[in-house]
DNA sequence: TGTACATCAGTGAACGCGCGTTCACTGATGTAC
DNA sequence: TGTACATCAGTGAACGCGCGTTCACTGATGTAC
């Protein structure tokens, strides 16, 4: 693989030298302008300034490129969640709602990936690179829900998979209702990140196991 | 309006007598098939028997019908909604819990028309009607949490609107990941309804607002 | 009840378009000797 | 270091397709008198 650092130079031969990174790169801008859904394989390789048959050296077809673009989306979204986490510091209940506001932050800031991964209707089975890429995402939720139930006593745990999978749910939920810009979407008197803070808090009071700083 | 009662004589004569409603049928069916994005309105055309000129008799274009189908699915939805809440009988607690399983219900019955509203992308503000509609759904839910939070002692009473966001966001979110058949979705242990159950009942325990039949 | 006419809701042919995909090809790169 | 050759990653022309949309049209319906 070579690097030809385009944007600047432009000038570039016979050989792009980075295609399949450049198609991606124009899948996420199209999917940002026009959803998932009106982003297609034709559009990417003139974004990318190459015949429209040349990105079929690089995937099978307009569903595998789309596959990529999730599984990337997938790997950044476990990245970014699992600094957030980071490992229960300062302590579970604040690592906890950390995790959660990262979440709505990946929606936010990277529309385009999201959309790959939860709306697109892509295939998690269609490449198995893709479905662990998504389990190891789900995995850090999973794991932060763990941390917590683990801090409950033992007689009053709740079960940790379902509480990651209401948080899940609970972020899903409102980045998909109220985290993007779009105009179709209703307006809220309240940021989304404070929604589901305040969320996460009474769910946490709810299951016993205090608010955090601000006690129960 | 005449109705010819199709699906039956077929034998229809020059005029359709029924157009507009076997367009929004046709719609369904083939948003249930190929998702909100692969309908096509040469598709619905053709599956109510159809020239392709013809359905520009009644909608705009394809977007006017999809909000139609939006609009219409509003509509069945707060009366959904509006049955399970009734009126708050026989106790907020458990018609909140009542309105929450009913919104899973209609996303999984009416898979189309759920697309249509929430993921299909159609503008709100394309049809004052459908705005409108839109509104009166969410209304049920504010309703419902207007009620609950009424039974909060004044000085520690939660905002209702919040309530009606976080039941919304978590009600959408288990729907949305996991509500329905499609096969990327993830499998879970328990059923979507139980899901949310348990939730809104962490949820309104968190609220100090008990737990229903199970107490606090 | 009958007739003339306006209106309505269809037809079907045609258009331009962009898409996905294929094909034989060719320029550039890397490597064996 | 030079050369021959295999491999790789592009080209560009072509295809068939379905879509959205328009147009002049026509058959059916409803209504005024």
């Amino acid at each position: 693989m070579r690097w030809s650092k385009d944007g600047s130079g432009g000038k570039r031969g016979y050989h792009h030298g980075n295609l399949r990174e450049a198609l991606i790169e124009a899948a996420l801008s199209l999917i940002a302008e026009k959803g998932p859904s009106g982003f297609s394989f034709a559009d990417a390789a003139r974004s990318a300034g190459v015949s429209s048959a040349a990105p079929y050296r690089h995937f099978r077809d307009r569903e595998a490129l789309l596959a990529d673009v999730a599984r990337l989306g997938f790997e950044l979204f476990e990245k970014r969640l699992s600094a957030a986490w980071n490992d229960g510091r300062p302590d579970p209940f604040t690592a906890f709602e950390a995790t959660g506001r990262a979440y709505l932050a990946f929606a936010r800031e990277e529309p385009s990936h999201y959309s790959a991964m939860f709306e697109a209707g892509v295939d998690l089975d269609a490449d198995p690179e893709l479905r662990r890429a998504a389990d190891r995402s789900f995995a850090v939720l999973r794991q932060a829900a763990d941390a917590l139930c683990a801090l409950a006593p033992a007689d009053r745990r709740p079960p940790a998979l379902m509480v990651s999978l209401h948080l899940w749910a609970m972020s899903h939920g409102i980045a998909s209702l109220f985290g993007r810009g779009d105009s179709g979407r209703r307006k809220l008197p309240m940021a989304p990140e404070e929604l589901l803070e305040a969320g996460v808090l009474v769910y946490l009071r709810g299951l016993g196991l205090g608010g955090g700083p601000t006690g129960s």
